[in-house]
DNA sequence: TTCAGTTTTGGTCGACAAGACCAGAACTTT
DNA sequence: AAAGTTCTGGTCTTGTCGACCAAAACTGAA
């Protein structure tokens, strides 16, 4: 921070010795995949204002914490998890009137997890949900305070991450199959790749996949079970799919 | 933000009714080219705590703004410039402690201006200097509070921008050379480009670069008169120049 | 005036990466 | 056994990017 330091014009009408005080809370914006589409975890408000709406979790910050160590108590106290979990900051938001009771700053993060689903079924009863990011995007599920465009904003973040960090890995679980990796880009870029091409980027490269000797069950309509990887180490620097200007098309196109 | 929802746990020890209160600032990293090399605008500090040392320009946010007009506001106050600058945020900092006197949060700008020189000769005497961001980076320059990690952060969202905004834009002047734009990538990237190559990208494709008929004068050692440029409308959503991850080699190399 | 030095600008060439597409392998259910 | 599905390896084409060369256009000095 810092106090204004130039010495001749002073803010007007404003004495820095007397700050004014906000609230300072963290939100988190937790992401995962199911059913091959990106979804996100919302609960309901049990309190005004906005009560019985939709939001993204979230909470005060304690003076003793960093926003770092709150934005972690918040994830664990919302769906257990406490492992070192991929927790990224992406902005602050501090609208006049975001929060009709007083003047509130919230930070929030965006928080990627392989398996929410058996958390929120474990939780207390109807009052957290997964939904599709879709429906949050397009206003069919309405969000308390400014929540649209924190999520909003959240998504536009993983997308770029996508090919600037190694944020996929997280939305997978320990083991996974390249089908698997690969409609984690798909969900969240809304394009179709090519499962070889795909396969090679990946596996060409040492470091990004490391094969388990196993193979996954095939699903449902058969097919050729595919091989089970381990996450590599190059995860932790960058991504081996960029993203591409023009969708990649498929057979029957223009 | 949000109160805790979830009914059956409550955050221990902590009465959510009675929220700890924070000053919230915003500080402003002012980025410019001088020198060939990427500056970086400090002022001395003129009270305690930190008092007489270096450090980025900032104030307490209004509860009466959103945080993007209280960093134009600190950007106006600190330069002069009041038009549409490119302000990005890039990050809040909370740790308890960063300030000695009280709980603060901070929200940090990220602003490029194309010609602070000027400004800073005529500002109030010597408490506002253009330093190289490479003193500040190395520790040549101790700044106050945790704003070393600020301006860390700052370069590093800038060199990312680079090739995903036009915010290299930001950092020539209404018209300019090709050599002038060149030398803000190698800046930045601390990358050597080759010259031809780089107006090939820049040049091929429309909108990026429209050029006005007059030339400008050579420097010192002479040369071919370069072309003027004006910018074009392409600047707005993305950049011609991509970031290779090998540097580009040179004439004599391995 | 000539010359050496410097910068800009246009061109070519090869390496590499990415996408389109095909076909066989391996499993499912019927 | 047959049909359907998915995985996996291969080939081919295309486009992009960097390295390198050379001419053009200016400076200052001889």
């Amino acid at each position: 921070m810092g106090t204004k330091t130039r010495g001749g014009r002073a803010p007007e009408g404003y004495d820095p010795s007397k700050f004014p005080a906000f609230a300072v809370t963290v939100d988190v914006v937790i992401l995962t995949m199911a059913d091959s589409r990106l979804h996100l975890l919302l609960v309901r408000r049990g309190v005004a204002p906005f009560k019985g709406m939709w939001a993204i979790p979230g909470g005060f910050k304690r003076p003793t914490e960093t926003l770092g160590e709150a934005a972690k108590r918040e994830l664990a106290q919302e769906t257990g998890v406490d492992s070192a979990a991929m927790l990224t900051q992406f902005g602050a938001y501090g609208d006049p009137g975001r929060d009709p009771r007083m003047n509130v700053v919230t930070v929030a993060y965006l928080a990627v997890l392989r398996d929410v689903g058996a958390v929120v079924a474990g939780s207390d009863a109807a009052d957290a949900a997964l939904v599709p990011v879709s429906e949050a995007l397009d206003g069919t599920i309405e969000l308390a305070f400014d929540h649209a465009k924190i999520v909003r904003d959240a998504v536009e973040r993983v997308r770029g991450d996508l090919d600037l960090t190694g944020i996929a890995a997280a939305f997978v679980g320990p083991t996974f199959t390249l089908a698997e990796l690969r409609t984690v880009f798909e969900a969240v870029w809304g394009v179709q790749l090519d499962g070889a091409n795909f396969r090679r980027s990946v596996v060409t490269e040492e470091g990004w996949v490391i094969p388990t000797g196993r193979r996954a069950r095939p699903g449902a309509p058969g097919g050729k079970p595919a091989e089970l990887f381990r996450a590599g180490r190059m995860w932790k620097y960058s991504s081996p799919i960029r993203r591409s200007q023009p969708n990649e098309r498929r057979k029957g196109n223009s």
